[in-house]
DNA sequence: GTAACGCTGTGATTTCCTTCACGAATCTCA
DNA sequence: TGAGATTCGTGAAGGAAATCACAGCGTTAC
């Protein structure tokens, strides 16, 4: 298994080619090519084929991609066979709308457990998933072998929660807190910043001509 | 004003910077130097500087920069003098998760008016936001001069969302519906998309050894 | 004074990612 | 069967962004 450093922007590409796989699955003929799946995922055709060279699928000349099977290889490469569970913490406005939407969606990567710090949400079942306290984090994570995390907590509270959940085994967190967390180096962490990106969409309406092309990194 | 094109994630990283000099104007010390600000918004001091430049404020050798002068210049190369009225489309539970944060929060940037399609959300006020039904868009964007808008809508409906806005004048988009946008040449779009961030950090999560520092670009 | 230090601004370099371009492969149709 | 059309896989080229590295300068110490 001697495959060499896949690039972050790559595998984010790569959950988007199977998102317009699987919506293809529905409506479209058996097979696509590179410049379909690329006109629907605002990539271009030879970064969907060079993309695809990581994962070992190969499509024929002339007859594109098997759909099915190329959104099967692709899970095979992203997923983990034995399923992923995910922590949430943070339950306030943000988290509650990410329990609803992740709700049933991925059983896969399903939210397993919330934790909150205030008093009042613990111990209630929100969209399905049990919220508990932030003390509980060892235990919990423990159980349910929790290796993905999110953190909606207010910034103040962000760096005290990863170190928290870095500590109960945490290798992966996708941080919606305005700051940039400390980690160390076997944890990756994404940061989703919707303040910095709507003050991007702000500065490129104001200064034109700017025709990227930029699905998010 | 001949400034040569400004890169995406450059204008990502000020907003950064900007934030934590906000921060540091209250508890710190009047200036700061480049590795101060580095450590604290995941960037390098050589980055730092270089991106920087753009916004035409020198720091001093030695002395590095005064915190609240570079905070301010970094404003008026990013914002509007004049603000900038943003609007939201799609009051679903993202969608007022959204509004309850920005509500208040920045004058210059403000979300002044949201629109759904559902009878049950319109002609109400929430978080201080006004909703509009969506056939309401041009004439409340031509009288809002909204030119930034947020898509929080169901993938179904987000293209058509989409060029709703562009026809009302819109130029930049913030998406976070699941579906790449298609918008002409002058229309900035920026897509937050949750399920591929968390699909990274899952992959990245089983993927050892990878230690990006990689602040969302 | 003036010497030593430490940080900025920026040309040069490196690294990483995207795009190009073309041989090989598969299909169609006569 | 073979010519023509079309797409894939991938080495090579190109471009963009990060990093290096250092000259220049303000500051401090004495
Ligand atoms: N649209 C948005 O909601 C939005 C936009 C931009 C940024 N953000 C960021 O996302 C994060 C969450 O935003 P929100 O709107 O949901 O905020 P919120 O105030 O509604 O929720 C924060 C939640 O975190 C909990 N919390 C506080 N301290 C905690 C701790 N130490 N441990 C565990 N939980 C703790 C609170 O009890 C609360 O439930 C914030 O960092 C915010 O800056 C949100
Ligand atoms: N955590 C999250 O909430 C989350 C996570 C990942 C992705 N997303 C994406 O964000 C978007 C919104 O998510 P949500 O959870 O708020 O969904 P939601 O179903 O709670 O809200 C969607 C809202 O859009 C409105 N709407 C539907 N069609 C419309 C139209 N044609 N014009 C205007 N409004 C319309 C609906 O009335 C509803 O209020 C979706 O595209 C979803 O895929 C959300």
């Amino acid at each position: 298994m001697l495959r060499k450093r896949i690039s972050v922007r790559t595998i984010g590409r790569l959950s988007a080619y199977r998102r317009v796989l699987f919506r293809s699955l529905t409506t479209g003929p058996a097979n696509v090519y590179s410049y379909q799946i690329a006109a629907l995922s605002g990539a271009t055709p030879a970064q969907v084929r060079r993309d695809l060279m990581s994962v070992g699928y190969s499509g024929s000349p002339n007859r594109g991609y098997q759909v099915a099977e190329l959104a099967a290889s692709i899970g095979e490469f992203l997923d983990d066979p034995d399923g992923q569970n995910v922590a949430l913490v943070g339950v306030g406005n943000l988290g509650r709308a990410i329990l609803a939407y992740f709700a049933g969606r991925r059983p896969r990567l399903a939210i397993v457990a919330a934790f909150d710090a205030a008093p009042e949400k613990v111990n209630r079942t929100i969209h399905g998933c049990r919220c508990y306290p932030i003390a509980q984090i060892p235990t919990i994570a423990a159980r349910e072998n929790i290796r993905v995390a999110v953190i909606a907590t207010p910034a103040e509270a962000a760096q005290s929660v990863a170190d928290t959940l870095i500590a109960a085994g945490v290798r992966g967190i996708l941080n919606f807190a305005p700051v940039s967390l400390k980690v160390p180096p076997w944890v990756y962490t994404e940061d989703l910043d919707m303040t910095m990106a709507l003050e991007k969409v702000a500065y490129f309406a104001r200064h034109e001509k700017q025709q990227e092309r930029d699905t998010q990194s």
